[in-house]
DNA sequence: GTCTATAGGCTGATAGAC
DNA sequence: GTCTATCAGCCTATAGAC
């Protein structure tokens, strides 16, 4: 086993490994159009021509990349959803495994917000399918919190946006927040992963829980 | 008057203006990067070197969209601040606004975001300064409500990214949820904006409220 | 002010040696 | 499997006619 600097690959396999770790991180920096086969491959410490080798395109390698992180991030939230907790409990749980997933990946929401943005422009079927199951655990975990009576009236898709966008945004935004406060002369410091999730839960228990039962009444 | 198609522009000054229009759609549907200068040039029906005359580059195009777009919607959030309603009503008030506003300028939140990604790759001071604005709106509402009692204890700048990220992802997010339910075969019906607003009106309501007071105690 | 033509730079994919 | 060299395409910005 030849040693390499960060992320690079010597013996035969693992080349390919490294272009996943190569591109994850440039795809997320700089988007699909702004990723050049040259700066991937240079990471990787291999070359351009091995992209289309390994991969066949370009394309062929953004798209290994998603397959591989959505179907990490949608077994995670089934297996949340196979507990069976209280509603509440699971959307809190959800926030966490968010962050928590977002924290280990960090390339994760960035390349999800940048699809959001292109409309899927470069997802195939599989990759729809599989970033729906997302949806489909917390859509489920809704209904059974309103059947339950834990959680009050609510539209699981719109439920579901509301703590996906606050999610995604959060942790998307540090770089941009960093410059923006520096070149405007504010200084708030820099929000912690910890406290976000502690405030989104916060916002969920107390914003999305069914309605105090009148008391002694009927 | 020369009459012309959508956006365009005959008259000496306004094909200006025509490229102003042209380059707000084709930057939020694209990106910075991806949006070139003939496709722009060509839905004003003008000439890609019209761009460097009036505004001397793509990116000086680029910053007087996104300055005057951030200037409107900063302005707006500085009038509901006026009112000096309980800091609650405000806050749902902003829900509406940024709701209202991205409707009329569907560009504004798509663009806003891919800033955000880029680390405000493409911004000057000057659009940073404006965009500041609406935050310390969100901000100094947030701490009346503390003062005032209506509002729990809350970290101003989380709370505004909650608003923030939740709000801007809905009005990015349709194009991708249409293809993805299609895609992956699942029939959910659109999500129509006004409810999108109810849902977080409700949820900023109840999420945010400060406890109701312990009955006789102290 | 507006246009055409083009210079100059960069990029993805491939051919072909090893 | 890996690399170098190269081709063909695309893009921004500008020069210069009108």
């Amino acid at each position: 086993m030849k040693p390499r600097g960060r992320g690079g690959a010597a013996d035969p396999e693992s080349t390919r490994s490294a272009l996943l770790e190569a591109g994850t991180h440039v795809f997320a920096e700089r988007g699909f159009k702004g990723a050049t086969a040259d700066l991937i491959a240079r990471r990787a410490r291999a070359n351009k021509a091995m992209i289309n080798y390994h991969f066949g395109s370009k394309k062929g390698l953004y798209q290994a990349i998603l397959t591989a992180t959505f179907s990490e991030m949608a077994a995670r939230f089934r297996g949340i959803r196979a507990t069976d907790r209280p509603a509440p409990e699971q959307l809190r749980q959800f926030v966490a495994l968010f962050a928590e997933f977002a924290q280990a990946h960090p390339s994760f929401p960035v390349m999800f917000i940048r699809e959001v943005l292109s409309g899927g422009e470069h997802m195939r079927r599989e990759e729809f399918v599989t970033l729906l199951t997302v949806f489909t655990q917390v859509r489920d975990a809704v209904e059974q919190g309103m059947r339950e009576g834990t959680l009050r009236k609510l539209n699981p898709l719109l439920t579901h946006f509301s703590l996906m966008g606050a999610l995604c945004f959060f942790f998307i935004v540090e770089p941009f927040r960093r410059r923006a406060f520096r070149e405007a002369g504010l200084d708030v410091p820099a929000p912690e992963a910890a406290d976000f999730v502690a405030h989104m839960q916060e916002l969920v228990t107390r914003g999305l829980a069914a309605d105090a039962p009148a008391r002694r009444k009927s």
